[in-house]
DNA sequence: TTCCAATAGTTGCATGTGCAACTATTGGAA
DNA sequence: TTCCAATAGTTGCACATGCAACTATTGGAA
């Protein structure tokens, strides 16, 4: 009996449990987001984080940083601006690039998802020694690390 | 000067780091893929492997397992049956059921995907003891134990 | 100084997604 | 037996996404 070479054993490898743990988690975020009344998506949660931290950063290094497409960033700011929570601004610098910045709306939005955010977090951990987390954490970077390098278009 | 109770460090919370790892993966899976002119979404491998594993389940059934809303199951499935990968038929003994099978082409297809995936999960844990790796998936369980309950719609 | 390659952002297209409203069918209570 | 609530699947809508082609602008080489 010949051994099948591809065959493949996804119940002891990471990539499926990877993917399906983070379906669980989004959907809990989104859940909760929408339970607050909050008008926003989770995608829309990462720009805003992104924004608290470092306000006014051009499209291209959001997208950078937020691993997005360009193009999705574009329309994912669109939305963002026709609900009132950031401005986008031509620099006059350089006129191909566009600044993007928190609304008031936006920064009073931020202060609201926070909790939510937080509750998130605390579900997610629930159960989990902090020396677990921690080595948790560095596998996940040993694995972001294996890819860092493979990978051309973000 | 007081503390701000809905403070969150991001950089120390798992939620974060778990999404930005699973985006990692998700882009080297498509892009190899797209590499191997496999005509596919990652979403469709995942449905693939489904019904690979047990063919003929209906609708519903899938979309539990591959943690999908039904509505988002329907499309996903029309764009697999238009490309010929699986068929859809309507249960004699309920009428309501439609029972979902891979076609030959889409057995043949799923055959070629096989040592895509084995070298996506390599590359994942590179690097990884069975040791590091099977903690990891214990505790990726816990995640997924802390969700479980708390989830109502899929 | 001119011109062209590189860069930032947008748009068309196809795909995937959840929610809510819809149709068709089933099955059990009255 | 009739009728209505529950169930399976589909569809309209809005949103998110990647790719490729496009426009506008910049900046450096000839």
């Amino acid at each position: 009996m010949k051994k099948d070479v591809n065959a493949i054993d996804f119940e002891s490898a990471i990539a499926p449990w990877l993917g399906k743990t983070v379906k669980l988690v989004d959907y809990y975020l989104q859940e909760s987001l929408n339970e607050n009344n909050l008008n926003l998506t989770k995608e829309q949660v990462i720009v805003l984080k992104r924004l608290h931290d470092h306000d006014g950063m051009n499209q291209n290094e959001l997208a950078f940083l937020t691993l997005r497409n360009k193009s999705s960033l574009t329309r994912l700011l669109s939305n963002m601006e026709k609900s009132g929570y950031i401005t986008r601004n031509q620099s006059a610098i350089d006129k191909r690039l566009k600044h993007v910045y928190l609304t008031e709306l936006g920064k009073d939005i931020f202060l609201k998802i926070r909790p939510v955010l937080k509750k998130v977090m605390t579900t997610t951990e629930q159960g989990i020694s902090k020396q677990e987390k921690e080595q948790f954490i560095r596998t996940l970077k040993k694995i972001q690390h294996n890819f860092n390098s493979k990978i051309e278009s973000i």
